[in-house]
DNA sequence: CTGCACTATGAATCGCTAA
DNA sequence: GTTAGCGATTCATAGTGCA
């Protein structure tokens, strides 16, 4: 049995597989990482070789599962390169081998797109969207969907209104959810797994500074919605901590590992930025 | 060696494999379609087990990659449903036995946007997009990206046209698009792999009789930019013939296979409908 | 203060050339 | 033969600076 040595709210300078094993079992909330891709930022991080990235994965995969709690999600952001004209296939397989090898429940994929970096390739378009994989261990999950309700249009408030007059039958139909949950949120649409978000040119904010941030929208929304208030975030590829961003604007704890120090750094003065601008 | 035995501009009521039979090597330019999915509307047509799925579009595949000439390009819209709370992964592995067991070359995955059905599930959101995977024979495809070009932002034109007085040093240095493509099309921006197209509510269409029609801005975008003119186009589930109306708008030759003598007809209907409305 | 011009850059990829 | 490096291409967005 492993104990808990770490405390929160910190990036420690590990390996992530390292660091997993200083946390102990299904002591943490929510899980939210972008890992380094295939065959990208060498130099930076060591590259990860293609035709390796599953067999890589996997034991983090194994060491994320045994930390996280049976009411939790783990979200993760990769995306295939392409090479001579083809996309590669390691995510799919990746996302075969967690569910199939490891035991992990795939609850769903989101979709967000964003604007592509341009080019002109032979035979396809530039790159417009990422797939993020929603994953747990137990079919009951935290989840408040409520919490990134988006404002309903005009027409459909009104709609909604008509409706509601004459009440349905039956009280809520939907699993997890509250009836007056549904009634206090009237005027809010439920999002869909299709998350609309442009990536920022981040020219001279500190985010720039790391080549491959995420934007702070993006664990956000999954924060809010798959994770209540207090609860700790884990994120083990803690970049230049936007993960750690979101999880302070949320009021959540959390932690992060990270290898190179110049991130860690960067990530450290983003908190610090956050911290004296409330 | 098969002699093409069907005529173009109809849609035969065989199934497709069958009817796949009938046809030359590499005489097709195109195939776009969405295949039944599985474990979907049982009852209409003979619904594919989610774990048979693969082996029974194997043939098909091999098929498709016979008639396809070289030039050509394969469009398959297919998403995975949910069940018991988790996503299926049929499509995942589907995309990798096209590729590692027939040879097909994966050029790419569009994500299809739209509108999701509304719904309440537990753990996770409706659905708001699908994929559409993109496959090949060879690395030499038809391929006329400025066919779907978008209007550019005004302020991109400014600066496209700034950029021009300064002619760049080397002429093309882009594989497959000719130098003067560019400057013709100054005012027209490349998409990417995401497409928007919201789906109309159909409910008072022939479109709607059919139970999974897709819209017809779909196969517009993949025959304008992955077809010529009068090229054949084929759709080996046509459905209410979405694809063979798509054809049709844009000077395409068509040829589809359909098993429900209902679709057929209504599909029949719909393209009288737009001839006479010529 | 506003408006416009200009610049930088974002998980990119390809073909060519030199080693 | 193979590989590594470099230049060229593309545009939405945000910030800077000047008129």
């Amino acid at each position: 049995m492993k104990i808990k040595e770490l405390k929160l709210n910190e990036i420690y300078k590990m390996d992530c597989l390292d660091g997993l094993k200083k946390l102990k079992n299904e002591s943490i909330d929510l899980i939210i990482t972008s890992p380094p891709y295939a065959d990208r930022r060498e130099g930076e991080y060591k590259s990860i070789k293609t035709n390796e990235y599953v067999n890589w994965f996997i034991p983090i995969a194994e060491e994320l599962y045994r930390v996280l709690k049976p009411s939790g999600s783990f979200f993760i952001n990769i995306k295939s390169h392409c090479s001579k004209g083809e996309r590669e296939l390691y995510v799919y397989e990746l996302v075969i081998a967690l569910k199939k090898k490891l035991g992990w429940r795939f609850v769903d994929e989101f979709t967000w797109t964003k604007n592509g970096v341009p080019g002109r390739f032979k035979g396809r378009f530039k790159n417009g969207f990422e797939p993020i994989f929603h994953f747990a261990k137990s079919s009951e999950i935290i989840f408040n969907p409520y919490a990134v309700g988006v404002p309903m249009k005009e027409e459909s408030i009104k709609r909604a209104n008509r409706k509601a007059t004459g009440l349905t039958k039956n009280g809520s139909g939907f699993a997890g959810m509250r009836r007056n949950e549904t009634m206090v949120n009237r005027s809010l649409a439920l999002p869909s797994n299709h998350l609309h978000i442009p990536q920022k040119s981040n020219q001279y904010t500190l985010q720039s500074k790391h080549p491959a941030v995420f934007p702070v929208e993006l664990p956000e929304f999954f924060i809010k919605a798959f994770s209540d208030e207090g609860q700790v975030v884990l994120d083990p590829f803690m970049g230049s901590g936007t993960t750690a961003i979101a999880s302070e604007m949320l009021g959540r704890k959390w932690l992060g590992f990270e290898t190179e120090a110049k991130y860690i750094e960067i990530a450290n003065e983003r908190l610090k930025g956050y911290a004296d601008s409330k």
